[in-house]
Parts: structure tokens; sequence; C-alpha cells
DNA sequence: CTGAAAGCGCTTACAG
DNA sequence: CTGAAAGCGCTTACAG
């Protein structure tokens, strides 16, 4: 704990409390000669506001609060690195909570940064939720909430996605445009927008390139593990479907499958094409190399930052402002595991 | 923000402020009819006292600040993820740093913290931090502080770690007692403690059993990245100083090497039995498996907010306590990169 | 240009 | 059993 305090930079100057601390801020009503003594003796005594009493009089604590799903893992952990450095620039620091995927947990961690009175949130959506009352209530009590990657359409609020329906679009076009017939999906979880946007695009890439929708070769993943993507290579291959394509919700999966793939002997690209999502830097070192999407977390979570920070200024200066939906870029990152 | 006062309280009760803080904390000079009173009201209007007055009333603010070299890194997210998990249970939030590997930032995120007036700090030391001034000033200033993993000896304060030498010997002693005659040590930078002891461990472990140390079979991975496995991977193979066996400070630069060991036609374990360390889950993901030293970061990040909440209360009841050192159990996970 | 005063919302030692 | 008072360390509107 920090001892030295403006009460006793006043004392030892013979000045008042609060003239100390307006020379310290800069007031343009404090003399030169006085801003100069107070600032030379706040440095050698390396005084440093409480920030606790700064916090009760700002009612502010330049502290926000990030909730994902969970932490150990190649792409949220990006995207809070990303908040924490850009949070970092503009003098926020940063809460981290993990929702572990489940609702319950999520609302309770929303609870604690709520109770914690932390300037804003951040949030990425367990796979679990499926009613917003938290995120709602958040909004009610005028917190700043902006959402990234996971995020509720019917919430209203600034969110922070990719176009995940355009970039399973093209990644499924560039396997018929590669001269895939029968193209496979491991699909995520039924609930999250994401997984659903991906399915979404790859059947209206089906579609447009009348290629016909078979359900049988969609292959739910709830936990999107490198286990599922063994399973359901496996099971694709007992199934028999004469598949010579696959995309998958994320690369872990993707990894699972073309490890699965490699010890059955089935040969990638020639055998089936297989595209993932994320490009999580195994991605490039497994063998062969994996065709994917381009996901691109640490921009995410900067951007996401960035927003937050803004609604943060304008309800400080109080600016009306609307909820923003800012889409990143995506880009398919073409290597070995499909053809040319 | 929270808009309810306990002040409120106190009105539409008509009792002082002070007997409605009182009975909310049960303390025994309070009428049971009147706790009961206020605990209704407070639950009817959702009181939750206002952190920042209770911060700076009580000095604490119930958090405490972590930094770590890097958020993405499996190791270190899993520690990250056990201290979360374990501070929620006691009611503490976290806030994550990240020193980038740089004494320069680590320095300036102690500061941060320090600012902050957090409960403590758990640390992770940067490669790059060889003297420790910064940490010294967190222990003079009374502010409590556990290291976990990347530890500095010549620091008194408590540290969370596992027996790196140990661990290290004992991989390498497997090596031997499966036949390897001639072993390589990819290693880590020069100034962590930890790299510094597997280092010692392997070379205690030749010792041991007479075989001739060969500084040319020491490597220096000073990212530790995959690419630098696969870098000396092709190095050893050039040099043709007829490796049979190479103990690896960690697991991406093993699977590196196994890639690009795989990719020159490099049998494992036939021709190079390979051992890593951390037992990352693509350990057991990659071909072959790879034999590693389990290092239980999660456990490691419990235990360590374990030991700094055991601070924080000896501090807070006036308690003496020295600083101890807790050592976690490994164990080396065999698998197919090694022989039988 | 400077300072006295009020107040942020709580906790707790003290008086009654 | 209850409440008045002091105080945590700041910030800022106001008076001079």
């Amino acid at each position: 704990m920090n001892t030295v305090t403006l009460q006793e930079i006043a004392n030892t100057l013979g000045i008042s409390v609060s003239t100390a601390s307006k020379a310290l801020k800069d007031y343009p009503d404090v003399s030169k000669k006085t801003k100069a003594r107070v600032k030379e003796l706040a440095k050698t005594l390396n005084y440093k506001p409480n920030p606790f009493a700064v916090n009760l009089r700002t009612k502010q604590s330049k502290t926000i609060g990030v909730i994902i799903p969970e932490l150990v893992h190649h792409f949220f952990s990006s995207v809070i690195k990303g908040i924490i450095n850009q949070a970092e620039k503009k003098g926020y620091l940063v809460i981290t909570l993990q929702s572990n995927e489940s609702y319950t947990l999520e609302k309770k961690q929303i609870q604690l940064l709520l109770d914690k009175n932390v300037d804003g949130i951040l949030i990425s959506l367990a796979n679990d939720t499926a009613v917003f009352d938290h995120i709602k209530h958040v909004i009610e009590k005028k917190t700043p909430l902006v959402m990234f990657d996971k995020i509720a359409k019917v919430v209203s609020c600034s969110k922070i996605i990719i176009n995940d329906r355009a970039a399973a679009y093209n990644a499924t076009k560039y396997l018929i445009d590669t001269g895939c017939k029968r193209i496979a999906h491991f699909r995520g979880p039924l609930l999250p927008q994401n997984s659903i946007d991906r399915f979404l695009g790859y059947k209206k890439a089906l579609d447009d390139f009348n290629i016909e929708y078979d359900p049988s070769l969609v292959y739910i993943c709830n936990d999107m593990t490198f286990e599922e993507g063994e399973i359901f290579a496996e099971k694709l291959i007992n199934d028999r479907k004469n598949v010579d394509g696959i995309f998958i919700n994320t690369d872990l999966v993707a990894i699972g499958a073309i490890t699965k793939f490699n010890a059955l002997g089935v040969k990638i690209p020639e055998d089936i094409s297989i595209i993932g999502f994320s490009n999580w830097f195994m991605s490039s070192a497994i063998t062969p190399t994996l065709t994917t999407v381009d996901q691109p977390g640490y921009k995410m979570g900067k951007i996401a930052f960035k927003r937050l920070y803004k609604e943060l200024n304008h309800i400080k200066n109080k600016k009306e402002f609307s909820p923003k939906i800012i889409e990143l870029d995506t880009s398919l990152i073409v290597r070995e595991s499909t053809k040319t």
C-alpha cells in the first residue's frame, strides 16, 4: 500500500489539499510556481493518488470485466491478449472471468462484475446461453457492454464479430471450386450464433452451386475437441457416404480429423479435402497443413475494447450513441489439405 | 452502477446508517428484529455495498494482480484459469497482465498493479528478467507476492514450482534406461531458472550414468516455438552427431521437432527417441504421441492463489509468517516417442 | 490564485 | 441495543 497522501504533500508545502490536488491535475487556476512545487514534491515522495479514494469520488475504477467461455483456448486467449493490451494503452485494467460454457456461471460472473462496479463489460457468450435477461440487466443498469465473437442477435448492444456466414460460404465454395461433390460439415453446438451462421453459410454455398443438401452429412460437435474430430472422421468413413470434402467448424476438430484420416490411410486432399476455421498456429504445423479461415482474435480483442472505450467516453460526456456492429474481415488461408 | 445506498435503507427504516451497516454484517449488538428488517429491505431493493467505499474504508479491494510472460500459451493460460477459479471461490477477482518476456514491461506492469492497490500479486518472471529490484520493491511495500513457475532464487518470497531438475533428470534417465547413448538437449533460454534447472537435471543424469556430456549436443531455443523445433531437428541431423535421443525443454518445440523428423523420414523412436515437457494436449495428438513430463498448470495456479490467500490473511491478522516454497509433483507420461 | 467545505458511501470506535 | 461522529483520501463547486 502506498502511504504518501495529498494531505501530507499539502502540509509540508504549507498549502491546502485542494490546491495540491488541482496543481497535480494541471488546473488552469493554479499558479505555475505552486504547480511546480507540488509536482516536484510529489515526484520525490513518489506520490500516487489512492485509487480507492479516486474511484469513490469519480465513480469509476478504470477497470473493465471480460467474460469468456474458456481461457485455455487459442482463440479466446488471443482475444483476451488484445483486450488487455489495448486497455492498458488507455489506462484500463482488465478482470477476466470464465463462464465455462455455462449460462448459470455466466450469469453469476456478470453479477460479480456488476457488484464490483466495473466501468464496462466485454463478453463472449457461453454455448449454453439461450436467454439473455442477465445481459439485458447490465444494459438497463447503464453499464456499457460489448459482445464479441459469440453474440446474441436479439440483444441490443455493440457487437464485434466476423461474418461467419460469408466466411463459411467462401470456404465451402472453395471446396466446390476445387472439385468436391459431396461435402460434409462438422458443425458446432446448436445454440451459438456463430455455429449456426457457419452452418448456414455452408448450406447456402451448396444451394447456390446446385449440390443437394444432405442432413446426414452434418455432424454436430458439442465440445469441439480434438477427440470429436477423430471420432467423426472415423464415423464419416464408416458411414460410407463417399464424402470428398469437409468444412469443419474449428481447427482443433479439423486437426483431430486429419490425425484420424492419416491413421486410417485416407489421403488428404486426394480422397478428402478439409477446411478448418480459426487459423490456429497448429494448422500450419500439422501434416498436411490445413486450409482454414483466418479469424483475427487479437484484433477482435483490440477492437472490442476500443468500442467499449468509446462508449465509456460517450457516457462520461453524456453523449447519446447507438449500438454498433463491427464486422471484421476474414480470409481463407489455402494450404495443403485442399486441392488447387 | 448500483444506486441503492445504506443511507436510503436507513432512512426508509427510520434508523441510523451505522445500525443498518452493522445489521447487514451481523454484528452481535444489533437486535434480531432490526437485523431482519434491514436484511429484508436490502434484499428487496437489491442493495449491494458500493465497493469503492468499502475499498476506501477497509483498504483492500479483494482484487489481486497476476503477471505472466504470455497469455496465449497452453501452460500459462491453464495456470491463470486455476488462479481465477480459486480466487473466485474466495471472493477475489483477478487482474491479468502480460510481460511479453520483457523485463521493462514486467516492471511497468508491477507498477500498474501497485498503483491500483491490488491486495496481492502473483508473478511468473519474464525470460529477460535478470535483476529483481522491482520485485523487491513490492515486498518492501508489504504487498504479498507469490512467484510461480518462473521464479528467482535470490528473492525471498513464497514460490510455487515443480522440481525441474528432478523432472529433467528422470526424463533423461528414462532415455538412458531405454537404450539411448547419445542424448541431445533442446534447452530454453539462458536466464530462466527452470530452463537452467532442466538443463542441469539433464546433465546430472548423463554424469550419473557415465555418459560424457557433450556441449555441442545442447541447442538453445530462445523463443521456444514450433519453428525452433523444426530448425534444430534439421540442424541436428545435418550435424551428423549420431544422436539417438533428445530431451526437449517444452512440448511445443518437441512437436516441431517430431514434425520435421517425420518429414525427413527419421523414425521415432527407432532412430531417435524424444521426450518433451509440459504434457500439452497436443502431445497426445501428434503422431507418434509424445512422451513428456506432466506439468500441472491448473493445479499450480490454484495453489499459488491459495498461498497468496494465506499470506493475505496472515497480514490481516498481523500474524508473522515466512516465505514458503511449494514443490508440485511431476510425472513422466510415457507414450510412443520413446522405446520401452 | 488559494482554500474551506461538502461529499463520494461506507465502517467502526465510542458514547449513551 | 442504537446513533452521532470521525474518517478513509480524494475531487470539485464555490467563495474570496
